[in-house]
DNA sequence: CCTAAAAATGTTAGCGCTAACAAGCGCTCA
DNA sequence: TGAGCGCTTGTTAGCGCTAACATTTTTAGG
């Protein structure tokens, strides 16, 4: 009658001392729980009051073993301190909580290295999906991935082929808008900025160079790529070397709006006239883009929607539902403001 | 010899399988993994030849349930958009990563319903120990807590008790700082603007009504209080709404740097001098408050490190260590700058 | 009323892993 | 030489739950 009291046993109370309590089989205190309509009235309520009385919690290892699926969601993303990124968790977080999906975030702080330590660790939990940010991955990576045997769905930029699921929009694409914006506007010496050099920026630069060679525009000098994470400060000390450099620049185009924000304080402080002297556009359209003076001509990016879509898509998938399209694209929007 | 297909199954490469390519026990292989250096060289180099070739990958939850234990930590924080909360995850991650921990986090969006909701969900994964935001919470949660038997440790405001683990700095005495700073400065009629009201802002305003009321300058007047998430665009109106409620408002103390740098940004528009006409000041110390043009007067929290030391005594208490002290004091700075 | 179908409940076995103990081996040392 | 030790490997059982099937009870229909 008693349960023998091993070391093993975490000390919780069990499903089977619920059903003890309720005076049921462990079965049915189990469907009680988990599909209450298939038990009657008066023993879900026994059970209900017993896993009130014993504080019980069910324990979600032993239903994952046993059922051998989870309700996890693997994310990776680069970064948990760019608001983008934040931006497309709370679409993931909205688009996934309400079927009681366990989201599990994984920053790879922009390392392939650690994608893969990650990965590695996140695919022991046996996740019903993944969510990838950006389409390029190491070898390794894109092994494990296969070998998973999972739905995945890569996030912010669009796959090439069909054969993979990916929701975003064509970063290059709207490197090439900026630039032609600045080319129409006039500009001649337009320069890149470009931090961390990710998948993002580099196709954002992609864009750029060939809106620049398009139209007979394009000097190596004025390409400014730095490895650093992007920041304010660095988009402050850039600015000052893409003047002392090329002093005949007439614009830049960063490919943050981190990165612009510390140009154009920079530019305040040094006097130099923004946008009459230097136009100065960003990338994404963060919240202060909209407010600083002068505000910033940037690319709106739907990042939340990327992440709500990311997430819906992915549920689709695992629900076994065939997707009526493998590629979403949700846009870009020019912002046209004072600074460019 | 081969694996009857049952339903069940994952159809993943088990241990078993493992074992069995290796030619070893189960147990033996279990062991190579997990204690390699219980094993001779031999069978070691044996079983990992049969992880690599089968492409292994372990199953967390039939490990968590045979040890009765689970690598998790469960992170509640109220936001993700707000950057000091992300650093303060950046502290966490960099100081349980090495650990193997898994790290939950649970947005709780500043809802104590929603904290309820999430921490129902994530006890299911019987984790190791709790980080909690703040020292308040409901009832329910307050019980839920008590309930689950584990190590808690509370961020960023200090527990007036010494038998919870906190870890963090007087949010009154910041918010009692920061408006001391003003009255020495000489100004009189000092606002306070406080968006989101949770426990922060609350324990902030706290602080400058006290120094308000030592200083015989308090007038209710001058308290604006508003529930709607902290935004550059909230700082911006709030601005507005002050200069017009209280025309002879010589300072405003923003319970936060998004506020105050709307409230910059609108004063700029509106031809308001900050801070000859009125000074402006923050509280977090966000990048941008060093680099706008004026800089911004704010007190510099410890955020990343707040995460840091509260993962690290999270992790001392479940190795069953006993921490010299239960509060952990990490101060603030005050950061004089233009703006104020 | 009886029978068949449907609904509710119970029994059994096993998900993949590891704790605990058992057994085998080579070694040392009195 | 054989007891005793440490090291490596193996065996057994069970963590808490639920799938699958078995059994009992209820309901519907003639």
């Amino acid at each position: 009658m008693s349960k023998p009291s091993t070391t093993r046993s975490s000390g919780r109370a069990t499903l089977a001392d619920v059903a003890s309590l309720a005076g049921v089989a462990t079965m049915t205190a189990s469907r009680a729980i988990s599909q209450p309509e298939q038990v009657s009235e008066l023993l879900r309520a026994r059970v209900a009051a017993a896993v009130a009385e014993l504080g019980y919690v069910p324990n979600r290892a032993a239903r994952s073993l046993a059922t051998a699926q989870s309700n996890v969601i693997v994310v990776l993303v680069p970064s948990l301190s760019n608001a983008v990124f934040t931006a497309v968790l709370a679409g993931i977080e909205d688009a996934l909580q309400k079927d009681g999906y366990q989201i599990l975030i994984g920053n790879t702080k922009y390392s392939d290295a650690e994608e893969e330590k990650l990965l590695n660790i996140y695919l022991q939990s046996q996740p019903a999906g993944i969510l990838l940010s950006g389409l390029t991955h190491s070898a390794k990576v894109t092994q494990l991935l296969a070998s998973a045997h999972m739905p995945i769905v890569s996030m912010m930029d669009l796959a090439d082929s069909a054969d993979r699921y990916s929701v975003g929009f064509s970063q290059s694409q709207a490197g090439y808008t900026m630039t032609r914006y600045l080319i129409d506007k006039g500009r001649k010496r337009i320069g890149f900025m470009g931090a961390q050099l990710d998948e993002r920026t580099l196709k954002r630069a992609e864009g750029y160079r060939q809106a620049m060679r398009e139209a007979g525009l394009y000097d190596a000098r004025l390409e400014m790529m730095v490895a650093d994470p992007s920041t304010i400060a660095l988009g402050a000390e850039l600015v000052g070397r893409m003047v002392a450099v090329t002093p005949d620049c007439d614009a830049i185009f960063c490919c943050n709006d981190d990165l612009a924000h510390g140009a154009i304080y920079q530019c305040q402080r040094r006097g130099i006239a923004v946008p009459e002297r230097l136009a100065i556009c960003g990338f994404n359209d963060l919240p202060a883009s909209a407010w600083m003076n002068p505000s910033v001509t940037t690319i709106a990016t739907p990042r939340y929607k990327v992440g709500f879509e990311a997430a819906s898509l992915l549920r689709a998938i695992i629900h076994g539902e065939t997707p009526p399209q493998t590629r979403i694209d949700l846009g870009f929007t020019l912002m046209a403001r004072e600074s460019a």
